[in-house]
DNA sequence: AGCAAGCTCATTTTT
DNA sequence: TGAGCTTGCT
């Protein structure tokens, strides 16, 4: 009973509580992990068996940390039989072995964002619309919303105010786009992530003995993040929960952020209706943070309606107060970060790995990398394109899809003339019309390609293909998935192609691939769960099923010492000695998409709240003046969320062009910024700036007056327009700007990363140029 | 057929 | 800004 010790009061209670409904409101970093993982090692001390154990979790990360924690408490590999796993992977596996009751292949392909959408254009471009009108994505997200709240194809049509809905965007005929969509998929032996769920809940509803099996199956159910599942999940382990009622779930409302997804927090109201006697545990000790920390976090939530109430508190120090940073430019708020991190590492000792710099959307990262690249500091972005995106591993990965199951279409037609094979656009098109006018897959009319008059060497080029894809199918049978893919990539001259290509692009593609064949090597290596028959041991279908499911967060090493920089959402469920929130401003955080209801902008502020919440000992919250956005520079207020922090924790500085902001002895410049001019950008940006205001109280920051821009007279550059290089410009000399003009610099000052010039432009009058960005012509 | 240049358009967040 | 797509050229 060792594991109970270093529990607190109600943790070891939520533990203990081992039959019947319970539910455990779980406050940020009050050891939610660790109630769930000592939970699930107490089942399994007490001899119930792994297999009927099932966890569910929304990041293969967070069912990793369980496993090994579990494996860690127990001392033995027991864990491994366990069924933890996302909702998304844990039901592909059940789904590959009941695929036949649905009509599916038990080889299916599971689709990617990417796939589905290009499904999408292609049903749409075969139903005759504009996909100007009916975008791909638009569309997709719809059909994803309605999969989602177990909404098919049929009741999409028929249900009146969808189609209400649709009528009055003006797009009608999506049900029909939903219908042919999921027509194409189950064509194509697919499922899309949202299948995923929603061929579960099929499966469930529609074949009784498949629901019996599951339900006994599993007698202890733990669902993690509970306040982020939707109505589909909800049904499922309603469903699945139904016979033994032993079903745990954990969540805090505060950390609802998924709803665009279509998790809504009304499941865990529900959830206290769904059973007779549900026990309910708040866990409200926070372990991770500062009080100072803990205190603003709790002042922000507290600005939204109907939380269930909590009090959540800390034992651990006072900490120091919340820096409140402003830079002119997303760029300088690079730099700042950059700088902080300096300078905390030097100050006080910290390694890379402790800080985290979070933003609200991915295109943000760039600032940050760029001044962290300058300073020589590692760094990993978390998010962006993942490596099994790429273009090169994605062709590969569709050699292996094709393999396992032809009909999949979008695989087939990626890889039919790559490398280059003789059969191209005229001849897929055609494949395609045929395939659809005779309700065949492409395949099919491939594999019969003499039955639909091709010429004799486009005929000849189409038969080697098909016995290519054949030959490496019967390898199946007594190959595992590594000696596969070895196979097809040496018989394409698909791995010879890219090793000749001797550009710095090619031998990236080249490298890639070879780490793609490590990766598969190295599966093929790892254990087997022993009930993973079902699944198809290590053969191919196993591993594309696998990777597919895997996140960009799974493929990268969370201990590595580096900055870490994610989204907010990313960052769910982790922490970090000093944290960056950037871009706290409006429109961008909250997002401009989400400030038009209250339920909108109080998730904005629960992201929010995630974000600080991440923080063990330091937190900065920055914003810029204006900022990059689509290509220009566009002013923005700082966020509103900023006015409710409470004034009394916060220390409010501004870092205008980079410098330093605090405290040293050097005051406001950095090294660099005194060589060159004094004091550099940022004392002459606080000139005209001014330090950051502090809280208006009662000014609404509610549409706030914009500064209008000067009326700007515009000036048509020349059609030959070349910007010069700029690094060398002085004043007085004359030069053209794309858009102000002509004109002569009367100043230069800024630092020399940051080069500011004055510009007397004749029609548009003063003007200061930041050369990093603007273009100029020297003109004399 | 294949490639390059130019054009348009989008930006929330992710399994 | 930059990705993806159409157009036009070879």
């Amino acid at each position: 009973m060792d594991y109970l010790k270093g529990l607190n009061e109600p943790q070891r209670e939520a533990v203990l509580h081992t039959e019947g409904p319970l539910m455990i409101v779980a406050g940020a970093g009050s050891g939610k992990t660790k109630v769930l993982t000592t939970r699930i090692a107490h089942l399994m001390a007490n001899g119930v068996d792994s297999f009927r154990i099932l966890a569910l979790t929304f990041t293969n990360k967070a069912a990793k940390e369980m496993k090994e924690r579990i494996e860690h408490i127990l001392g033995n590999s027991d864990a491994r039989n366990l069924y933890i796993g996302t909702f998304h992977s844990v039901f592909a596996r059940i789904l590959r072995a009941e695929a036949h009751r649905l009509g599916y292949p038990n080889s299916f392909t599971i689709y990617d964002t990417d796939d589905a959408k290009s499904v999408v254009k292609t049903v749409i471009n075969e139903l005759n619309l504009d996909d100007k009108h009916y975008k791909p994505n638009t569309v997709y997200n719809r059909i994803s919303a309605a999969k989602n709240a177990l909404v098919g194809p049929v009741e999409y049509k028929n249900d009146y105010y969808i189609q209400q809905e649709d009528m009055r965007s003006n797009r009608p005929l999506i049900a029909n786009i939903y219908d042919a969509y999921a027509k194409r998929c189950f064509k194509n032996g697919a499922m899309d992530f949202d299948d995923l769920l929603f061929l579960m809940y099929r499966l469930l509803k529609e074949f009784p003995e498949a629901l019996i099996k599951y339900q006994s199956k599993f007698r202890y159910i733990l669902i993690d993040e509970y306040q982020d599942t939707n109505p589909a999940q909800y049904e499922i382990i309603k469903l699945l929960a139904a016979q033994h009622e032993n079903i745990c779930v954990v969540g805090d409302d505060a950390q609802s952020i998924y709803s665009f997804r279509g998790a809504t927090i009304q499941n865990i109201l529900q959830f206290q209706k769904d059973y007779d006697d549900v026990s309910i545990i708040k866990l409200e000790q926070n372990y991770r943070s500062t009080q100072n920390i803990l205190k603003v976090a709790n002042d922000i939530i507290a600005n939204n309606k109907g939380q269930i109430p909590k009090n959540l508190w800390t034992e651990n120090a006072t900490g120091e107060k919340i820096k409140l940073v402003r830079t002119m430019t997303d760029n300088d708020e690079g730099k700042f970060v950059a700088d902080a991190i300096q300078e905390q590492k030097l100050r006080n000792h910290y390694n890379n790995k402790d800080f985290c710099v979070l933003y609200r959307t991915n295109a943000q990262s760039r600032a940050f990398e760029e001044s962290l690249r300058r300073m020589g500091i590692p760094y990993i972005i978390y998010g962006g394109i993942s490596f099994y995106q790429r273009k090169e591993i994605k062709d590969y990965i569709a050699y292996l899809r094709v393999i396992v199951n032809p009909k999949d279409e979008e695989a087939l037609k990626r890889i039919i003339n790559y490398p280059v094979r003789g059969i191209g656009k005229t001849t897929i098109d055609k494949a395609i019309l045929y395939a659809n006018e005779n309700n065949i897959t492409m395949w099919d009319v491939l594999e019969r390609a003499k039955e639909f008059g091709y010429k004799a060497g486009t005929l000849e080029a189409i038969e080697n293909f098909v016995l290519m894809i054949r030959s490496a199918q019967s390898m199946m049978v007594k190959h595992n998935a590594y000696e596969i893919a070895f196979h097809i990539g040496k018989q394409t001259n698909f791995v010879k192609e890219l090793f000749n290509d001797k550009s710095t692009e090619g031998v990236a593609r080249y490298e890639n691939i070879q780490e793609l064949l490590n990766s598969i090597k190295e599966w093929i290596e790892t254990p087997l769960n022993e009930e993973d028959g079902e699944v198809g041991d290590k053969g191919l279908g196993a591993y594309l099923q696998q990777i597919t499911l895997l996140t960009d967060a799974d493929q990268k090493d969370p201990n590595a010492d580096v900055v870490k920089l994610m989204t907010v959402h990313a960052a769910k469920g982790l922490e970090f000695q000093c944290v960056f929130v950037a871009g706290l401003e409006e429109t961008l955080f909250p997002s401009g998409l989400s400030i038009n209801s209250r339920e909108e902008l109080e998730e904005e502020r629960r992201l929010f709240y995630v974000a600080i919440t991440r923080a063990k000992n330091r937190l900065w919250l920055s914003y810029a003046n204006a900022r990059y956005r689509f290509g220009s520079l566009v002013q923005n207020e700082g966020s509103r969320f900023l006015e409710e922090l409470p004034e009394e924790f916060l220390d409010r500085t501004f870092a205008g062009g980079g410098a330093r902001n605090q405290g040293s002895s050097f005051n406001n410049t950095s090294a660099f910024d005194r060589m060159h001019g004094g004091f550099g950008a940022a004392a002459q940006a606080e000139k005209t700036y001014g330090p950051p205001p502090a809280r208006k109280k009662e000014t609404p920051s509610y549409l706030p007056p914009k500064p209008q821009a000067p009326k700007v007279v515009e000036h048509k550059p020349a059609a030959d327009f070349v910007a010069s290089d700029t690094s060398n410009l002085q004043a007085g000399q004359k030069v053209e700007h794309q858009k102000f003009g002509f004109g002569m610099v009367s100043k230069m000052e800024g630092s020399a990363h940051n080069p500011i010039a004055t510009v007397q432009f004749e029609l548009n009058g003063e003007k200061k140029i930041m050369l990093n960005y603007a273009k100029l012509r020297i003109v004399e």
